[in-house]
DNA sequence: AGATTTCTGAGGTACGCACCTCAAAAACTC
DNA sequence: GAGTTTTTGAGGTGCGTACCTCAGAAATCT
């Protein structure tokens, strides 16, 4: 049988009392008897029950998602996969608040974030630039006791417990070898297409494919960044002239989730196909473009992981418990049409492939 | 507040008692009472609080992990993964034994599955070729009301709860597709390496691989499998044999987590670095070969993941409640030097790139 | 209607822990 | 050594559920 607190009192030869109180630092006890107490707990290998503890506490975790209120088809596989481990986590008493913010405003994203503190939140998980306004928020939460992970884009220079997403160097480096190994290190030019440079995410993606290709594939020349807006004209009219002065154009990289015109265009241009197409994350529409050969390759995060890991590190900081650093750490996923994940509630996705035959 | 089984009872208007003979499945309870009872549950949205309930129960899961005894870093890995996700289990009252089984001998695998039922176990995860030994015995363990799941290579013939694992076929497929890329699809020689051919993960590999380089790498010519069968020699032996006959050998595909001595073999023919290796699973070897650039790309499946997942599973099968099955889904890593995972251990592993410049 | 069977209700104990109170013991102070 | 403060012990209640008993009500049968 597992070591209950009781176990603790006889092995230390103190009451439950007392146990209790060195257990959950409450203040009048000797520390002799702190230290009898504790060395007691490691001897028998007590391991505090936090089921029990919890249920004994009527703790629930209230916790809040913010995310921009950008239309963006990422953005939303971000909420639906919050959406899906709040529904998970009801039976570990969590509760889960998606919060769209303003994208342009940080003030209004900082008062959302004071009244979360005053309605007793517990936890936040927030994807936001950073900004000295946000910076002070984030302080003001933690020292009220709320704790708080940054998702997807990290907030290095706050006092964030926790980071919950992918090192977006490393990323774009991937997304450079791919690109530098599917051309076999033929010259050529590759476009470089983005929503816009100013979210941390995309800069450190640049940054790493940059790196890549010039240090190993130096016989490809990067072009400079066309940046979209969100207007899909402005995305084309850069995309067709840009081809125009790219005579050897032979790839693109799509920093963002990729943009539904560029097929397209690409098309139009008589390029589909021709050129090798690498983007960022899965969406249903880079989903498709995968299974149809638009898009080549695709560095992702796995959003599912990465909800149901910020509510677990949220839980854990929330309990002061240590996190499981290996579980928690968010893979950079290649994701080519052969290793597409199966969507589990796609009925029309085929049959696992299995023989029946041979041990 | 979440609703308890006393809000159940007041808004069915039955009592508690009659509450818990339903949630529990325990006879003497009318259809109409059990009916208002469910209908009650749905409209008030009860769930039940596991933890509770399992501390009521004061249930805990013993579950066997069963590994064969072979030598293998993969094995080795696996069996580590599953110990560190026994430590983390510890929380929710999971003890986990891994036992590792004569390779050889199916009958002593069957005495050790009999054994655990007799000693009372509630879940095992195996590793296992099928036999009709297994086969049977599988069955008797679920009739007995043990959960079991299959772990890497699945068991679709027997009654196993679930599979914990990739899709090896796809697995192949990726493989094929990355070794084809990454040559361009120019013509040469493909040899394919394996430790042997009697399990089925290999075999599906290698079914996967062939179907995709014959049908979109025509140039290609993928070469008889070489079984080592543990032994270096061999494997060296072979390995000089083929090359001689492979004058234009551009690839070499591992089917299993790659071998010590290949790499030697490859430097000693003056190939390494001119040949295109793809191989399976990340352990400590083909982290290093990865990082090294004798590798030059590895499929794999995340051994934490793994076991966490069987554990998940199996507990979840021995309550009874759905999985969620996003969440299990093992996905088919493609890991090269730029998107690999740093090790959470690893003293020695660099700082996380960042800037702290921008926003 | 009476006997019999089947349901149902009221209540208790337990799981492992948190948190509370009150009194007694021990350790200090002067 | 009397008074004061600090530390400790004993005990209780509750969290949400499981599981048990026993008596009484309701339904069914004869």
């Amino acid at each position: 049988m597992r070591p209950t607190v009781n176990d603790i009192a006889r092995e230390a030869g103190v009451s439950l009392a007392t146990v209790d109180r060195v257990l959950n630092e409450r203040p009048g006890v000797r520390a002799k008897t702190v230290q009898a107490v504790t060395d007691a707990i490691v001897r028998i290998g007590y391991v505090r029950d936090l089921a029990a503890a919890n249920l004994a506490r009527s703790r629930s975790y209230r916790i809040a998602c913010l995310l921009p209120d950008t239309q963006s088809q990422f953005l939303a596989t971000v909420e639906q996969a919050m959406h899906d481990a709040a529904a998970a986590a009801v039976v570990s008493r969590t509760e889960v608040e998606t919060i769209r913010f303003p994208a342009e405003d940080p003030h209004a994203l900082v008062a959302v974030l004071a009244d979360l503190q005053a309605q007793g939140i517990s936890g936040v998980a927030i994807m936001a630039p950073e900004t000295p306004h946000l910076r002070d928020a984030i302080r003001d939460l933690r020292r009220a006791g709320v704790a708080v992970v940054a998702l997807v884009s990290d907030l290095p220079n706050t006092e964030r417990d926790h980071f919950v997403g992918i090192d977006n160097v490393a990323a774009g480096r991937t997304a450079g070898v791919l690109m530098g190994r599917f051309l076999s290190g033929n010259p050529g030019q590759i476009m470089v297409v983005a929503q816009s440079l100013l979210s941390r995410d995309a800069l450190e993606r640049r940054r790493g494919f940059d790196a890549v290709v010039q240090a190993e594939f130096a016989a490809l020349e990067v072009l400079q960044t066309l940046e979209a807006h969100g207007s899909p004209d402005i995305l084309r009219r850069a995309v067709f002239e840009m081809s125009r002065h790219a005579p050897r154009l032979r790839g693109i990289y799509v920093l963002g989730s990729g943009h539904r015109v560029l097929g397209a265009a690409l098309a139009d241009l008589g390029l589909a196909g021709r050129v090798v197409v690498i983007g960022h994350e899965m969406t249903p529409h880079t989903r498709t473009a995968l299974q149809n050969s638009t898009i080549d390759a695709l560095v992702t995060q796995n959003t599912g992981h990465l909800a149901r890991s910020a509510l677990r590190v949220l839980r854990a900081k929330i309990d002061r418990v240590p996190i499981d650093e290996g579980q928690e750490q968010i893979r950079i996923d290649i994701v080519l049409r052969e290793n597409l994940p199966q969507v589990a509630d796609d009925p029309a996705s085929p049959a696992r492939v299995r023989s029946d035959q041979a041990a």
